[in-house]
DNA sequence: GTCTATACATCGATAGAC
DNA sequence: GTCTATCGATGTATAGAC
């Protein structure tokens, strides 16, 4: 029973790969195995079944994925400024791992009840009592920072706009002239223009 | 060479059903001969092979799309009226059919192209040059009846939102508490905020 | 057209040598 | 720990009777 031996990682980092591309029903072990430079054999000995790698790495890369939320939400002494931050920070991470965002909601529906768990226990270690974006939103309200607005809608405004042309891309690639998810004119053309119409709909006018 | 007997419909209709819920490489010809009330045997002399009914399934579920979208979009004099219509039949569609949002974001990967030229004709046969969405801003920029925004992120802010609450379903319903797609009283409510946030982005304010 | 039976390939998993 | 060889199950596809 080693931890994180060399092999183990290796194992790991070629199982992300493959499962994110294919998914659970379209990962091969072979391909695996074959992407970390040793045999099916080996893999076994290291998680016993498929089941169990998948498992891992479906839990490493939500995790992973939790940290990044969480590091795209920093301590901002107004809302704007909050939500400049977030957008920014959050399309940062999305775009670098877009195979990740359409993985997560493919493999969604099998296992989502384990999921919000994760999500809750990652909430509270952080030191919130639920979702840490709706309540910052609560706040600005009560502090009259903002207009009365539905939580719940805002945070489905703002992950919508935010996650939807990456999972889409290579679609809109097609359909949208110009459309190109990589370049650094895109990323920071689709962070105003997510800040402005959200905050469009949020701002106190004489303030 | 029959065309449209009830068994090649059973099996369609039973095969839409296993594609959309796992996928390609997930789905098993057994359990579509089984929800077709046939045998595999069968499933072979209609459609040859696996990918052969899989591409079948995957075109007709496509154009179906297509054909939501532009029932969605009606011809409106005033270009809030036109977006009204919009959301609200296009979230209804999306809302009766969300295991196919799932599947055409999973699949787009491997056959992105092959679905734009899809997309295109289907533009072309309605009589558009392009993304319909897109023109019918651009024209009411032209006439000056709503602000001069950028069309491009016009489309991905729109169809974010609609598109996000229902792909990612299965995690929002325990992250958002109360949070339930199928009810009336979502729907006319997320109809609402989409609306309002985007007219409230675009409108012209003394008019 | 529809069935049963089966071929053939592939996949996940294990045995056993080193 | 790592390998080769192989098993057993399952999946797609076909042969052939009716």
């Amino acid at each position: 029973m080693e931890y994180n031996s060399k092999t183990e990682q290796k194992i790991l980092a070629a199982a992300s790969v493959v499962f994110l591309k294919n998914g659970h029903a379209g990962a091969r072990m072979q391909e695996i195995a074959d992407k970390a430079g040793i045999n099916k054999a080996l893999l076994h000995y290291y998680f016993r079944s498929k089941e169990k790698l998948f498992r891992t790495v479906f839990k490493r890369e939500m995790l992973a994925m939790l940290d990044n939320i969480f590091t795209s939400i920093s301590p901002s002494d107004n809302f704007r400024e909050f939500l400049q931050k977030f957008i920014h920070e959050y399309l940062k991470n999305i775009s670098t791992r877009r195979n990740v965002m359409r993985f997560i909601l493919w493999e969604l529906e099998k296992s989502a009840d384990e999921l919000a768990t994760w999500f809750f226990d990652s909430f509270k270690k952080q030191g919130y009592s639920g979702n840490p974006v709706a309540m910052r939103v609560e706040q600005a309200i009560k502090d009259g920072e903002i207009r009365k607005v539905n939580p719940q809608h805002f945070v489905l405004n703002l992950l919508g706009m935010c996650v939807f042309p990456f999972v889409a891309a290579p679609l809109l690639v097609h359909i949208l002239p110009g459309f190109n998810i990589r370049s650094k004119k895109f990323l920071s053309e689709r962070e105003k223009a997510i800040l402005e119409i959200i905050w469009e709909g949020i701002k106190i006018e004489n303030k």
